[in-house]
DNA sequence: GCCAACGTTGGC
DNA sequence: GCCAACGTTGGC
């Protein structure tokens, strides 16, 4: 089992959308290196942190589970797509996705400033300057001790 | 809306 | 294959 942190913005796609749909193709990730983790790395039943950014406190909201194998992405194929890569090809896809599906809200946010300031998850990815990639890989005890502080009162 | 950090592009 | 220019991300 390996565990992730996927960002969104909630005004694109948040927990809220991914809770109302239940499951959702993970789109536009246009970043090699979160494609290849999506490609390479994935599992169906890997567990996510949902994280939301560009929000007026950014942090993890919630859990999300990986619901497929990785198969390409088909907004990169539509012209009206925000999402659409010219350079991309039905037989040679350029950009693969998996579905996430939803899991759980956390009844208590996990803000990122908490996390940071927080010397057991200093080498956290997401807490690094600079950070941008929109899915990162996270060690399980960063996992489990976020989850935990999501679900106390 | 600023801006630093970072990834991508394309000329050479 | 270098690297400057450009675009994007995302916290602040």
């Amino acid at each position: 089992m390996n565990y992730w942190l996927i960002k969104s913005e909630p005004s694109e796609f948040g927990l809220a959308d991914l809770e109302r749909q239940g499951s959702e193709p993970w789109t536009g990730v246009r970043n090699y290196q979160a494609r290849n983790y999506m490609r390479d790395q994935m599992r169906i039943g890997d567990l996510a942190l949902f994280y939301h950014s560009s929000v007026t406190v950014p942090g993890v909201v919630g859990i999300a589970q990986v619901g497929s194998a990785p198969y390409p992405d088909p907004t990169q194929f539509d012209p009206k797509s925000d999402y659409y890569d010219a350079k991309s090809t039905l037989e040679a896809p350029r950009w693969q996705l998996v579905d996430m599906h939803f899991v759980e809200r956390f009844v208590c946010e996990v803000p990122l400033e908490e996390l940071k300031g927080d010397p057991f998850f200093a080498d956290m990815l997401v807490v690094k300057p600079g950070m941008r990639l929109s899915i990162q890989p996270v060690s399980a005890p960063h996992f489990l001790e976020i989850r935990a502080r999501g679900r106390r009162l």
